[in-house]
DNA sequence: CTGCTCGAATTTTTT
DNA sequence: ATTCGAGCAG
């Protein structure tokens, strides 16, 4: 075994030959983490120290996840059958689907997403008369979903003599927990939570695990929630091979119940444990990583590391200081446009903010001169109303005890089945222990209920279409469910954009299961669903597309861009000012903007406003604390502040930047394909709340059509036609 | 039962 | 400003 030749530098290379035995391994920002982990985990099967199948890595993200797999069938040349390199919620989900019945979990369960969630409790507030200005839906949800990030269930659930409303989340719970075992559901953290109880409960399946697994890895560490933790611990306690590999500056998710304090119960459990730091960035210049090291000194309780590189100085880091946003975007679009002509590539740009509200200016700006971006944090494809509405009639095919999925495909479209006879469905289906859907058949074959005529012919649809599960393909009876339920009756043949959007997104779905079925292996709509719940949007995150990429500073981790631009640098936006008041919530901010920083090669530039519109309100917020907090050595003020940014606001001067009059009527075509009745850009419209205007750009990305609008007196808009109505003047 | 209007809330969100 | 949900009229 010739690791001499593995590109990878001492600390690394220690890292990856260092296989038996538990390891913790410092991976500072940009110091080549995911290629350290997967060399480990080629060096394991070349070594002959396990067969692929026997390794386990896991991940947070998809992208990670691809992205790992990818670069070890590249390293090892072969293509393992199963290659377990995964989510920790993809792991526990296949966990749970493949062996749930040894700890008393039907596998055929559904999982709810956030709607779902919020919707579920809207239901149980209502059911509970729950009427408190103290507890929303919202904070119930949140604290149930620390309760499990921390193993904790209803009975456990703790709460001080006087708190009353801790008595009431713990009922809550308690009912949340019970229409979820009715539902035969389970929400995000219970994926993670229920496959731990797996282990728990059943001892067979637990030593299978521990004995199939003789190398664990984990990512991004210090992100694991105490029953993440609890899980690896578990898995990997028969081999004792542990690697976890983490970078305590870098969380930012303890909001969501991540643990830091998981790298000192490693400690614990694993006292044999060698600690190996890597501490060569290779990422950015020297000024970037001088600044992003001095800011991160702030935070107290830390793991100390001293990061250093042999990459150039570089560049001072430019710091702006605008009037408003407006002037904050400005500048940037600028400085893009600028280095833009120097070489750099459109994709070598990102902008990142705190809030996902800070989008819209840099976004109407980019779209007015021409430039192609990509922006996340918007809609998700399958979040869309219509794209939840036809899954939900995939799923009830799958799990007929899944009411929530029942109730959404009944009602759209509305087929006069209402609130009051489901909820009486409801009632039968719980007192006879039915499963909501075999509920509906049992009452439509009853003629003790009046409204058995109204449920009857759904009923039977479903179960016709059910039989058709394994004997055709799913894309097919994707498309039976559309034509044959009238979906889109309403929508086709509309020229309001709003309505073509939904027929697109259909069409995509059904394209989209198609895809899946040529690609997979072994097909099922299970599979598909699973899939689906798991996806997010960032896994769409193309780093190549030759677009700038807008995005917040928490998306941004594990990312790297040449050139980045942190606005909004204020204090009570960031640090945000429900942040302010604790400090260790604050060390938080200051590592995200320690992401932030470090996420960029060789140009850094930050912002801040004098002022901000926010909530339709103007907003004075001095300068951040933490630009005090940068060594002034590194930074140097910009030039090229609009004296009369107010004026530039409200007015949109053609010439007044660079670019001049923005990539309008020429340089975009109409683009109108197929409908004549789409707008275009040059027509004159009138917009309900800014009056009369004339359309300078439109775009169509995601299949949402926006418009750019110049309101008289008013200046340049970012519109969406699908929610404002436009006439035509 | 469905659609509309008014009022309240508005951090971040790997899955 | 905008969005989402609850409450009421058709």
């Amino acid at each position: 075994m010739e690791t001499s030749l593995y590109p990878l530098n001492e600390r690394q290379l220690e890292a990856v030959t260092h296989t038996e035995g538990p390891l913790m391994v410092f991976a500072g920002a940009g110091s080549g983490k995911t290629r350290t982990l997967t060399y480990r985990f080629a060096h394991l099967i070349r070594a002959k120290k396990a067969h692929p199948a026997e390794i386990l890595a896991v991940t947070f993200t998809n992208k990670a996840a691809r992205e790992m797999r990818e670069r070890i069938i590249d390293i090892t040349r072969i293509r393992p059958r199963r290659l377990s390199v995964s989510t920790f919620h993809a792991f526990c989900l296949w966990m749970l689907r493949s062996y749930g019945d040894k700890g008393g979990f039907d596998p055929k369960f559904s999982i709810l997403d956030d709607g779902d969630q919020r919707r579920l409790m809207n239901t149980l507030f209502k059911e509970m008369n729950i009427n408190s200005k103290l507890l929303n839906t919202r904070r119930a949800l949140w604290e149930i979903q620390h309760a499990k990030a921390h193993g904790i269930a209803p009975d456990n659930y703790t709460y001080g003599a006087y708190d009353l409303i801790g008595k009431r989340i713990a009922e809550i719970y308690e009912a949340y927990e019970k229409r979820l075992a009715e539902l035969n559901a389970m929400d995000f953290s219970d994926l993670l939570l229920n496959a731990y109880r797996l282990l728990i409960r059943s001892p067979e399946v637990l030593t299978h695990f521990r004995q199939a697994f003789r190398y664990i890895m984990v990512d991004e560490y210090q992100d694991t929630n105490f029953i993440q933790y609890q899980l690896i611990k578990q898995l990997s306690s028969e081999h004792r091979n542990l690697c976890v590999v983490g970078d305590d500056d870098q969380s930012i998710y303890s909001w969501r119940g991540a643990n830091k304090e998981n790298i000192r119960l490693f400690h614990k459990d694993f006292p044999e444990a060698v600690v190996i730091k890597l501490e060569q960035n290779y990422r950015s210049t020297k000024t970037i990583l001088h600044c992003a090291s001095h800011l991160i000194r702030h935070n107290t309780s830390r793991t100390e590391k001293t990061l250093w590189t042999e990459n150039a100085a570089g560049d001072p880091i430019i710091l702006y200081e605008a009037g408003d946003e407006e002037d904050e975007a400005r500048w940037v679009i600028d400085t893009i446009q600028a280095l833009r002509s120097e070489g750099f590539p459109w994709h070598s740009f990102a902008v990142f903010y705190r809030t996902n509200a800070q989008s819209r200016v840099f976004e109407e700006r980019l779209i007015r001169q021409g430039i192609p971006y990509q922006i996340f944090g918007g809609f998700k494809f399958y979040d869309r109303k219509e794209v939840k509405d036809l899954l939900a009639y995939l799923k009830i095919l799958i799990n007929p005890g899944d009411e929530i999925a029942v109730r959404r495909a009944i009602a759209a479209p509305s087929r006069g089945i209402g609130k009051v006879t489901l909820d009486q469905i409801k009632t039968f289906a719980v007192t006879n222990g039915l499963p909501f859907l075999e509920a509906m058949g049992k009452i439509s074959k009853d003629s003790g209920f009046k409204m058995r005529k109204k449920v009857r012919p759904f009923y039977e649809w479903i179960t016709g279409l059910r039989s058709l599960l394994g004997q055709e393909r799913i894309a097919d009876i994707l498309e039976k469910i559309v034509t044959e339920s009238g979906y889109l009756l309403p929508y086709r043949g509309s020229n309001d954009p709003q309505a073509q959007s939904i027929v697109e997104n259909v069409q995509e779905l059904i394209a989209a299961v198609a895809a899946y079925e040529e690609e997979a292996d072994d097909p099922s709509l299970e599979e598909f669903l699973d899939l689906v719940s798991l996806m997010t949007d960032t896994d769409t995150l193309n780093e190549t597309a030759g677009k700038v990429t807008l995005m917040t500073l928490h998306s941004a981790k594990g990312l790297e861009f040449p050139v980045v631009f942190i606005t909004g640098l204020e204090e009570g936006l960031f640090p945000h000012e429900r942040s302010i008041l604790d400090e260790s919530k604050v060390d938080e901010e200051r590592r995200l903007f320690y992401v932030g920083i470090t996420r960029s090669q060789k140009r850094l530039f930050l912002s801040y406003c004098e002022e901000r519109n926010q909530y339709g309100r103007a907003a004075f917020r001095p300068p951040s604390r933490f630009l005090r907090e940068l060594p002034p050595e590194t930074l140097q003020r910009a030039e090229g502040r609009t004296k009369s940014f107010t004026s530039q606001r409200t007015h949109f001067s053609p010439g007044s930047t660079a670019a001049g009059e923005p990539a309008s009527d020429t340089s975009s075509p109409p683009t109108s394909s197929g409908n004549g009745n789409e707008f275009k850009v040059g027509d004159r419209i009138l917009h309900p709340t800014f009056g009369r205007g004339v359309i300078k750009v439109r775009e169509v990305s995601n299949s949402h059509p926006k418009l750019l609008i110049h309101f008289e007196g008013i200046g340049l808009k970012l519109i969406y036609p699908k929610f404002v109505e436009l006439k035509r003047l």
